[in-house]
DNA sequence: TTTATAGTTTATAATAATTCTAAAGTAAAA
DNA sequence: TTTTACTTTAGAATTATTATAAACTATAAA
């Protein structure tokens, strides 16, 4: 991924390429596979891997803009900590309960046969699946 | 519910029968429907409806007791605080974002015609369908 | 029944994750 | 350039939860 690239994705979402900034994206986004991760790991992950200094305020602005400008998700993950994923198409996930570790499972893997309907007025934005795992 | 009958339940999960669980018991599982709740609204719940005074540590640990001795389920939900249901069967969830409000789903209602086996040494656990609603 | 003991409750302190604040810094517009 | 609006930052504040240790209470033993 190139920095012109990185700069598009921010500027096209309406978010000023900051050093900080595209530091991030590129740490984020620049992978074959899916990541996924909470504020601390990847502040941790930065700090190993980069060369700069991150407040973690910043950390949180960022990955917060970032999902609000729809380049990341957020899962639902029992817990006190938020997880972030870097797979934005529909998709599900399994959780290992050990290892409190993400696994996405595409939607195409997936096949729902019957589903009710939703409550008086209301409607289904989405189905996720959420299959806890053991040893 | 008698309070006989919650004395047993108490007793046969190695739990001392005190006032602030008989209390918290009575409101928790002397009902038709299921009941969802976050620590903070069963605190103002028990306030409202009983005469008792209960320290919000008090309902931190009986809840807790009350999952570990399986009376209780804790939900999957996205944001800070944590939810429990009354509902120990394995079953699945409406969650309608506008309300933060939690719906069961009956088991029955969710046929799931294909999924992907779990990776290397991992088993299922248990499979969470979660529904969010719109208005 | 008392007495002992082990489990409970309580107020408060501590912790953890996250958000807020306001001052200093920086990208982009004028 | 200079200005303006957006960002970053360190640290304070907030929120949900857990830990602590002293007072209390249900139960077992005498």
């Amino acid at each position: 991924m190139k920095k012109e690239d990185i700069f598009k994705k921010l500027r096209s979402s309406g978010l000023r390429p900051t050093k900080q900034r595209v530091e991030i994206a590129k740490f984020l986004f620049d992978r074959d596979k899916t990541f996924h991760f909470t504020i601390e790991g990847l502040d941790n992950l930065l700090a190993k891997k980069t060369t700069f200094k991150f407040a973690l305020a910043t950390i949180y602005n960022t990955v917060h803009a970032f999902k609000k400008a729809g380049h990341l998700n957020e899962v639902d993950v029992r817990g006190k900590k938020t997880y972030f994923d870097t797979n934005i198409t529909r998709h599900h996930h399994f959780y290992d309960n050990e290892t409190s570790e993400l696994i996405d499972i595409d939607a195409s893997e997936v096949v729902i046969q019957k589903i009710p309907k939703a409550p008086n007025g209301k409607k289904i934005k989405n189905v996720e699946v959420f299959i806890n795992l053991k040893n």
